[in-house]
RNA sequence: GCCGCCUUAGCUCAGUCGGUAGAGCGUUUCACUCGUAAUGAAAAGGUCGUCGGUUCGAUUCCGACAGGCGGCUCCA
């Protein structure tokens, strides 16, 4: 046996020829692939003469993949052996774990993934070898004759050629990747085949190294994401490193159910969605009126300060305004069906910007008044699809902080730069401080689903992204996701627990103020008449969707400037009521939303109310605080500072009013 | 819109193999006046989502619709 030079870890050596990559790891038994020249490979994979190889651990984000895509194999392989009849779809790993659709006569029920799963703890202790094999194209469909969506993907793969997969169809990439096909077979300690799957690989070595999975619901979806398809049954599980990291992972979703805003907003009080107004269509309660309110004049007053002025408009509009905006041939089904008065069609309108032209079209304009920064909190309803309604993160009616700055084409940069980061400061005011952006723009292939020439797109392109990349944070193409009048710039910011929420945007659009449609213009330094660029932006999106996201982020417990009650007076006992009610008096006149409890409760339970609504501060007062004109300091945390001066306790409080921190 | 599941008191949920229903929390009342996350007692509160069908009888079985939940598609 002649000897092959390879690189381990930055490391030259000399193996054998025909050595093995596990060989190389078999001391480290959380490595469960290789990457070798970059590319990953399974532990059985034969070294080649000058191979640079690094071991894949479990944990890491490739591992955890490659973990996962297995467990999707081993559920596929006992569903089979439960359900004969389902035919294989495909089955990638995803974010915190993996799922794999089936055609199968019958949905899954519960008791089913029940035992799928118990079925996939018998191959796990089977320890069941993935056993590599390429095949031809005509091999593979001979073999997979009985799996139709299987043979799709190959018919597919031929026709892409050496295109990548990932337009195809998402997570197919993991079935057929881009060089010839393999086969995985699943082979018992015998040597037997148990069951095979066409999949570019890699996977572990044995099912004996899947150490922690678990299914977690079913549901179901179009084949290659189009709904225009069949509708196959998605088996969604999880797969983890270890037992623990398995329960960290369940409790961080427990942790995301307790913040869900639609429970938090039931049990604070803030709002409701009424079956008698409709689906999608929340109401503000008092409590959750002032979260609202707050927010509202905050943003209200920060848009003032940055030049907008703020403007109204109708909820309703004729129709014909919006085919004036090429919304309604664009956006049509998006908006609410017409309302007939006296024969005139009207509609709710979904959008402000035609309302905003017609206010910068009121009279003639000059190139002096620009930019000019038109802003309101635009109530908008959209006709959206009943099964995409979702507390108050995607409903019917909606306020937009809706602005639209009409400028010259040279002020659009600046312009941008302007809002950009106007909505990165507001949005940190309000506790987010996590964010990337996303550029979504034209998809090329499809011309009749945008206006506009290729000139204004790729100029319009070209100034958004220049301006995104001008802020350091990391950018996110988003190819055919652009407005059909522009291309724009989403904001998605993380929350508290990691997940990101689109809000703010920023849309550049050179379409509105044409001829063909608002006919805006101004008059320039010249005399000569111009048109405007405008530029939509909305910083939270949406009032109500913000409002959803801060109840999760902030999980209920919203700093003082928010809050709907700020401090609780708490009395030890009954004769200590008016004492707190002259401390909540001068807080009053303070501004402060101040409430004395002077329930028939004991004070444990009254702290413990206070708790449970999140109220920032409580102010509890017996004998000793009368005496010493002072209060007993307590912070929903449970921290508690006693004979505070009363004087000191109000500053305290509207100082961390008044400085917007949380406490 | 599509697929599956769900809908019982203000909230969270039991229950009725078809004979008009219960608990905890909350609410109201009474007693207790209390020092850091639940004092005790009593009472009120439900045409069991809506409409049809089957049945002597439907909250229970069947169907349609509405609403909700989990996904898919779509989206601020």
């Amino acid at each position: 046996m002649s000897d092959i030079q390879i690189t381990v870890v930055d490391e030259s050596r000399s193996v054998e020829a025909g050595t093995k990559a596990w060989q190389l790891f078999a001391d480290a038994p959380d490595v469960i692939a290789a990457r070798v020249a970059g590319a990953l490979k399974d532990l059985a994979y034969e070294l080649a003469d000058g191979d640079v190889v690094e071991p894949v651990a479990i944990d890491s984000k490739d591992g955890r993949d490659i973990l996962r895509h297995s467990t999707a194999h081993v559920m596929a392989q006992a569903v089979q052996e439960l359900f004969p009849q389902a035919k294989l779809g495909i089955g990638p790993p995803i974010t915190d774990g993996f799922y794999y659709d089936f055609d199968v006569p019958e949905p899954f029920v519960p008791e089913d993934l029940v035992k799928i799963e118990s079925r996939m703890r018998k191959i796990v202790k089977e320890g069941q070898k993935f056993d590599r094999r390429e095949v031809s194209d005509d091999a593979a469909r001979a073999e997979l004759a009985d799996e139709p969506y299987k043979l799709e993907l190959i018919g597919l793969k031929s026709t892409a050629g050496t295109q990548p997969m990932d337009g195809v169809a998402e997570g197919a990439s993991v079935e057929v990747g881009e060089g010839g096909l393999t086969i995985y077979d699943n082979l018992k300690r015998d040597g037997s085949v148990a069951w095979g799957d066409l999949c570019r690989g890699p996977h572990l070595p044995t099912t004996k190294r899947i150490p922690a999975f678990k299914l977690m619901r079913s549901a179901a979806a179009y084949w290659r994401g189009d709904e225009k398809n069949k509708q196959l049954q998605r088996i969604y599980g999880t797969a983890w490193e270890s037992k623990e990291a398995l329960d960290e992972h369940l409790h961080r979703i427990e942790e995301a159910q307790r913040r869900d805003h639609r429970r938090l907003g039931t049990e604070l009080d803030l709002f409701s969605f009424p079956d008698e107004i409709g689906s999608g269509l929340p109401v503000f309660h008092p409590k959750g009126g002032v979260i609202k309110r707050e927010m509202e004049d905050y943003v209200r007053a920060r848009h003032i300060e940055e030049g907008f002025e703020y403007v109204g408009t109708p909820h309703i509009s004729r129709e014909e305004l919006f085919y004036t905006s090429g919304h309604l041939p664009y956006y049509g089904e998006g908006m609410f069906p017409a309302l007939d008065l006296d024969g005139q069609p009207y509609r709710l309108k979904a959008m402000n910007c035609p309302m905003h032209n017609l206010i910068f079209r009121s009279r003639q304009r000059s190139y002096r008044e620009l930019p000019l920064r038109l802003f309101e909190f635009g109530h908008v309803y959209r006709n959206e699809k009943s099964g995409v309604i979702h507390g108050l993160t995607r409903v019917r009616g909606f306020a937009q902080d809706d602005s639209h700055s009409y400028v010259t084409p040279e002020q659009a940069p600046d312009e941008i730069r302007h809002l950009l980061n106007f909505v990165l400061s507001l949005l940190r005011d309000f506790g987010m401080d996590d964010f990337y952006l996303e550029l979504s723009t034209r998809d090329d292939s499809k011309p009749d689903k945008f206006i506009g020439s290729d000139d204004d797109w790729a100029v319009a392109t070209k100034v958004l992204e220049d301006v995104c990349l001008e802020t350091g944070l990391e950018l996110v193409p988003d190819p055919g996701g652009a407005a059909y009048y522009g291309p724009k710039v989403s904001v998605q910011a993380r929350d508290a627990i990691g997940r990101t929420w689109q809000m703010s945007t920023i849309q550049y659009d050179f379409n509105m103020p044409s001829a063909e449609r608002f006919d805006l213009e101004y008059v320039a330094a010249d005399g000569s008449r111009q048109k405007p660029v405008m530029i939509h932006s909305a910083k939270f999106g949406s009032i109500e969707r913000f409002m959803g996201v801060l109840v999760e982020h902030y999980a209920g417990a919203f700093p003082p400037w928010l809050a709907p009650v700020q401090v609780v007076g708490i009395p030890v006992a009954e004769r200590h009521a008016d004492y707190l009610y002259e401390l909540a008096k001068r807080l009053k006149a303070l501004g402060v939303r101040v409430e004395v409890d002077d329930s028939d409760e004991r004070m444990q339970k009254k702290i413990r109310n206070a708790q449970l609504q999140k109220v920032p501060f409580m102010l509890i007062a017996g004998d000793n605080d009368v005496e010493g004109d002072a209060v007993s300091f307590r912070y929903r945390s449970g921290e508690q500072e006693n004979g505070v001066p009363v004087e000191d306790a109000v500053a305290r409080i509207v100082e961390a009013i008044g400085s917007r921190v949380q406490v």
